[in-house]
RNA sequence: GCCGCCUUAGCUCAGUUGGUAGAGCACCGCACUUGUAAUGCGAAGGUCGUUGGUUCGAUUCCGACAGGCGGCUCCA
């Protein structure tokens, strides 16, 4: 009885019964199948060697299908277990998942590779690639499985066996000496993998519990070419070029030292990035109605204790003592607020009200977790506290989505994701609360028409979260804004407001930052532009370059005019030629060189170059200073 | 916190049978007066992260600690 399948054209095409999707793509022509990877049949992918049901939809996958990348990752990192069990016969498998960008696979061994031994194993791998072993799966019954793997000393596997939920299939791959299990597809044979290479490796806890035993993780990735894989590899080296300590280091915006391990020192010309960035968003607050607040740095634990974060959040605090008093240094603004509403009688009227809080905050962070600007012990959050009547929320949900969308266009971030983050183990609140919250949330997003996933069990312990990732210009995601309910603080505290009907109410408090945290932020913006900010944001925005001696005067009141007019103005005196002026301010990224010569002394002209589009020629003075002007008031990316 | 690696001049880095160190750039001085990405010469600069140990002798070998890097776990 033959079988008939539907192609992706639509047309119908007969084959002998049992035939597989190899069989297919011969029947169709040898050089697809030459070119066939894995074949997908009703949305499933499956092994080419696969046969194909009666009545299915088939489609061939080959390098050109958006999923084959995963497939071949996946048969590359099968494949660099092959070459490790072969180099070290006593390392014992974990699991080999594909991740973004490539694959990784985790092995039991002591002591741990060395970069050396990555090379021979990558080495090992190419061999394996030109044996050419043929990729095949067999199906086993649960028992055979963890009989066999047993047998192989596998005990990762046995252990990741008996978890298979028993309705699963479990299926096993082999190609030549090596079997692992696996539900695969895989690609039908080790002679498909071309473009692939280690990367590094480092310690992963088995199945991501620190409770567990350390394996050594080895990375790597695979591409269908070669040439595809030397630009990923480039684009690794452009993500190292553009790495924020580097360039926080060659730009002077901040240092990091002993005396304050994981606490950035801001340099002036890090701190006027950073203080532009405050000024932005105060500048939006003024328009969105918010009221700026200061707050103390060091509070009694007795407040802590109120809003729960004693409890909960101890372990990431910093204590001290005076007087026989314990004090804690805050990790969040949100409580202190709660005693500035607390500190007056408010009417439904007076509502919604918006507290917004640049103050510094400390956690402490587990020594191996910090990392740059991004992972800090010592940062400043825009941070804002609204307290509203329930009946509000939606409305204010509704215009911090216009905010937050306003602000990251600013910066060139067009691009944003969003997640629902719910009720994590440790939680303070019932959970008729958190069914609140979450609804709220999920109900506010969807009337905004936002398209959002969910992200379980990652929410604050006082409330879930909305979380806004933005894309940078390498298409990394960064976690940056957030938008919380919260109903247990405000009622922890005593929270009241006066309705119209003179019943007393507890406000809604919404916890909110668009940026995240500025040193995080920064962190950020720097990779995001590489070091070259936008006018606004640029700690320098243009500087004089007099090529001669006799033009110093003239250069002068160049600078002059221009720091009148408020800008961020350098002028380059020393006794260098004007090429070298040149080179120091690119590398520096300034925005604008203006060029002096006699020529332009004596026209009132300068030369003007920008970083990026060279030289511009020369234009009056005035006719630069009102377009950099311009630049600046509008915030030009 | 855990695993691995790293720490030499302001910066980027050299430095093997263990004998107290070198380059480029920057800084400083002198000359040059310069037209869109590095002018030349000279001088100066280091208890080799800290601290124990081994040794006649340690930047080098071993240990502890600190900081950093790559990950894991956690997270703004």
């Amino acid at each position: 009885m033959p079988i008939a399948v539907r192609l992706p054209d639509d047309s119908v095409r007969e084959l002998p019964d049992g035939a597989t999707g190899a069989d297919l793509a011969l029947a169709i022509g040898p050089r697809l199948l030459d070119a066939s990877l894995a074949v997908r049949v009703d949305d499933h992918l499956l092994d080419l060697n696969s046969s194909l049901p009666n009545g299915a939809r088939v489609a061939l996958v080959t390098s050109k299908d958006p999923d084959s990348l995963e497939i071949i990752r996946h048969s590359a990192a099968h494949l660099l277990a092959q070459a490790v069990k072969r180099l070290f016969p006593n390392a014992k498998v974990g699991i080999g998942p594909v991740i973004e960008d490539g694959f990784y696979y985790d092995f039991q061994i002591e002591p741990f590779f060395t970069p050396e031994d990555l090379v021979s194993i990558e080495a090992e791998m190419r061999k394996v690639c030109e044996e050419a072993h043929s990729v095949s799966r067999e199906v086993l019954g649960r028992d055979e499985a963890l009989a066999r793997f047993q047998a192989m000393g596998e005990l990762l596997k046995v252990e990741l066996i008996s978890d298979i939920p028993a309705d699963q299939q479990i299926s096993g791959y082999r190609q030549g000496d090596f079997y692992d299990l696996c539900r695969g597809p895989h690609i039908p044979n080790t002679s498909k993998l071309k473009a692939f290479k280690l990367l590094h490796v480092a310690a992963a806890y088995w199945r991501g519990d620190e409770k567990n035993v350390q394996l050594c993780r080895v990375y790597g990735t695979a591409f269908h070419t070669q040439k595809e894989l030397e630009e990923h590899l480039k684009r690794l080296e452009e993500a190292k070029a553009r790495d924020h300590r580097k360039l926080g280091k060659e730009l002077g915006l901040f240092s990091f030292h002993v005396e304050a391990p994981a606490s950035p020192f801001f340099h002036p010309k890090g701190t006027v990035v950073y203080n532009q960035l405050v000024d932005f968003m105060r500048e939006h607050y003024r328009r969105e109605g918010y009221d700026e607040v200061i707050t103390p740095q060091a509070l009694d634990v007795s407040m802590w204790k109120t809003s729960g974060h004693y409890e909960k959040y101890q372990e990431n605090m910093y204590f001290t003592e005076v007087e026989e008093r314990e004090y804690a240094l805050k990790p969040m603004n949100c409580p202190t607020h709660c005693l500035i509403y607390g500190a007056g009688k408010h009417s439904y009227r007076d509502l919604p009200i918006r507290y917004a809080d640049f103050g510094r905050l400390h956690r402490y962070e587990r020594s191996g977790v910090t990392q740059g600007l991004t992972r800090v012990r010592t940062f400043c959050q825009d941070d804002a506290h609204i307290y509203c009547a329930p009946e509000q929320m939606k409305a204010e949900m509704a215009s911090f989505f216009g905010f937050i969308k306003a602000v990251y266009d600013t910066f060139g971030f067009e691009e944003m994701r969003v997640a629902l983050a719910t009720r994590p183990e440790k939680r303070l609140g019932s959970d008729e609360i958190w069914d609140l919250a979450e609804n709220a949330l999920a109900q506010g997003m969807r009337d905004a028409g936002i398209e959002f996933h969910v992200s379980p069990g990652d929410g604050a312990f006082y409330g879930p979260k909305i979380e806004f990732q933005v894309l940078d210009a390498l298409r990394r995601p960064w976690q940056l804004g957030t938008l919380q309910v919260d109903y247990s603080m405000p009622e922890r505290f005593g929270l009241r407001y006066t309705r119209a009907d003179n019943t007393e109410g507890t406000p809604v408090m919404l916890h909110r930052a668009i940026l995240g945290s500025l040193e995080r932020f920064m962190g950020i913006l720097i990779e995001h532009c590489a070091g070259a900010f936008p006018v606004w944001l640029a700690p320098v925005q243009l500087i004089v370059l007099p090529i001669t001696d006799r033009v110093q005067d003239y250069a002068a009141t160049i600078r002059d005019r221009a720091h009148a007019l408020g800008l961020r103005v350098e002028l380059d005196l020393r006794n260098e030629k004007v090429n070298a002026k040149i080179r120091d301010a690119q590398l520096q990224k300034i925005p604008y060189m203006l060029v002096v010569g006699d020529r332009e002394a004596a026209e009132g002209t300068v030369s003007v170059r920008h970083r990026q589009k060279g030289d511009l020629g020369a234009q009056s003075l005035d006719a630069f200073l009102a377009q950099i002007q311009q630049e600046v008031q509008t915030r030009a990316r």
